[in-house]
DNA sequence: CCGCTCATATAGAATTCCTATAGAAGCGTA
DNA sequence: TACGCTTCTATAGGAATTCTATATGAGCGG
């Protein structure tokens, strides 16, 4: 085992499903070996989690998906960033900014 | 106005509470200016949110309460950490320093 | 006595994530 | 062809946390 893994803060896995998607446009599974990495196994998001959070997000406009095959020739979904997906992106970053440094404020505080 | 408001992240109270309270045993209210205080206005937790947590947290046998007179004259109910409140503290920063340490990572990737 | 503030409390809803399960389709191999 | 394994997507059901809104009581000031 690498390293220590954690459950999501609810709240972050939009994030980091924008980041993986703003790197480059990739299929559900894709997506979330991508957050493995990126995270350095650190969140580890499973299908059950993922896929209603993909579907939400299409269904709020930030994902435009069409079918297609993977690397594996496997029947797969692909989904990459609408311009209000990037946005989205923007937005939701300067929010972890401010609630991570407003976090570390707290914990430093004595 | 001074700084720009936040909405909690899912989990983030918890330690917010625990902290307060390793500073310094205060009631509920109290509790709220001290995260006001603590994160510049960036977190303002209204009562709706800080109760139910506060008896939560107490059922979990982190806090302890005990009635008392506010500053201001008033009947309130002062918490305290416990000895296993103060262990979940340590325990929860050190999941926070790995949440962030993890996005960080993810955000920084390109 | 009336309105304001302080202090605690709860109900109900909304959101998000997790566990568990399912199914279809390609691949390797015997 | 039959079988198991992997890949990929999907959903149901539940658990946990936070938000909005409302309520109550008591002190304080005019």
């Amino acid at each position: 085992m690498s390293g220590k893994q954690t459950n999501l803060l609810q709240g972050t896995l939009d994030l980091l499903i924008l980041k993986a998607l703003a790197l480059e446009q990739m299929h559900g599974l894709g997506i979330s070996n991508r957050i493995a990495q990126i995270t350095r196994g650190t969140f580890v998001v499973k299908p059950g989690s993922l896929f209603p959070a993909l579907h939400r997000m299409e269904e709020a406009g930030w994902l435009a998906s069409s079918w297609g095959e993977s690397e594996n020739n496997r029947r797969a979904k692909y989904y990459k960033l609408t311009a209000a997906g990037r946005r989205q992106f923007e937005t939701e970053w300067r929010q972890w900014k401010t609630i991570a440094l407003a976090m570390r404020s707290a914990l430093d505080a004595q």
